[in-house]
DNA sequence: GTGCCCGGTCACAGCACGGTCACGGCGGCT
DNA sequence: AGCCGCCGTGACCGTGCTGTGACCGGGCAC
């Protein structure tokens, strides 16, 4: 189980990731929102522990962030105030839980797992090599922190590209796995693909053709 | 990459079938159990998403004949029911991954890509030789961690050297069998392939020629 | 020694394979 | 309706593989 804790005040932070640690979970630190914001965009997060009064971007910031991207963590928000306008505005940014400083560390344990069974299902995990990234679940792809945008006949060759894993994929495996048995094997379909996904890859190639063979990546 | 929705619900079927074709997904659809059956018995799915509360034939039932007839396909099973026991029978059944309406549309592409990348057939083992190790999956050759690049006429006839395990092959069937029955067998073709294959091979030389009876490694 | 035969080497030319491009249809979105 | 982006299609082009024949060299038999 992965969690995230966003807290400028170290020694809290650091205080709550020995002890959810202890609990077996995997505890990531950051101190700022936009280190936060860094964190979340390179690793899929369980729970997120996000102090709302966060120093750079502001916690009700990335709470939003959280949400509208669809990243699939729970958020369980930490504030100093404790007025109820507070809590309706922070369930309302679309975070999963609320406590109060100060608050029980049990208590804080106690709802990071329930967050966490509720969590969604594991999502497939991501697929890398070298500096790109694809998320199958979210269906984005990086390429050295830089994003790019695939349509899904492209999306979905890379992904078989990169789910083969080195080995060579022929033409026909190709349109029969990622088109269908209905394509015309005839035509120029697979290499036009091909080519504009290297398009859009971009410098160093990564996709490399054997003659004869087919592609590999 | 094909898919088969067999779900009585039309509206919903509709609705998955319109939202995996947009991810890119060949998508057939079945409203009932006999038509699920007829799909299966005609085309060969990688995935077939199956509602457990099928009319006519049930859904366990068609589960059963995808499984013992060995079609390939993985089965994600879904169901309205939520218990325990449900998900083990549903796993007992075949089922390779089991989804409990309501469900969120986005999880249940992860969760179909996931099951076809799963299908994706299996890598041939190496050929090794000395030093000399070749990758049919990857077509890839090294001589002592050096990479070699191969033409594909260079790599098929090493391949099927090396595929010989040392025992002498004759001119003629390497013609019939790298090249094929047209190849004309009073030429040059396959002395000049060996002798650019030993080039690229380098030293010390691996491939010995037998006066009069052919090759071996 | 000498001639013959088998295999290695080389330069060359044809061509098939893959890359690129422009076009057009289709479907979605505003 | 009109625009836009995705995607399949066919034409064209460059490149490097590969078949081919000529030539060479060495070993063996006589």
């Amino acid at each position: 189980m992965r969690v995230l804790i966003a807290e400028d005040h170290r020694r809290l932070a650091r205080a709550l990731a020995e002890g959810l640690r202890r609990e077996g979970m995997a505890v990531d630190l950051a101190y700022d929102g936009h280190d936060a914001l860094a964190h979340v965009a390179l690793t899929r997060y369980d729970v997120v522990v996000l102090d709302r009064d966060l120093p750079g971007v502001h916690g009700d910031e990335v709470c939003r962030t959280l949400v509208e991207d669809e990243h699939g963590s729970r958020v369980l928000m930490l504030t100093a105030a404790s007025t109820i306008r507070d809590r309706v505005e922070g369930l309302g940014l679309g975070a999963d839980d609320y406590l109060v400083k100060p608050f029980d560390f049990d208590e804080l344990v106690a709802r990071v797992r329930a967050l966490a069974r509720r969590a969604s299902p594991p999502l497939p995990p991501m697929l890398t090599h070298g500096d790109l990234m694809l998320d199958p679940g979210r269906r984005t792809a990086h390429r050295a922190e830089r994003r790019l945008t695939l349509s899904p006949k492209e999306f979905a060759l890379l992904e078989y590209l990169l789910g083969a894993d080195g080995r060579v994929v022929s033409a026909e495996e190709l349109l029969a796995r990622v088109w269908d048995e209905a394509a015309n094997p005839f035509s120029a379909t697979v290499k036009t693909t091909i080519g504009r996904l290297r398009g859009k890859l971009g410098d160093p190639p990564l996709i490399e053709t054997v003659r004869e063979a087919g592609y590999r990546i």
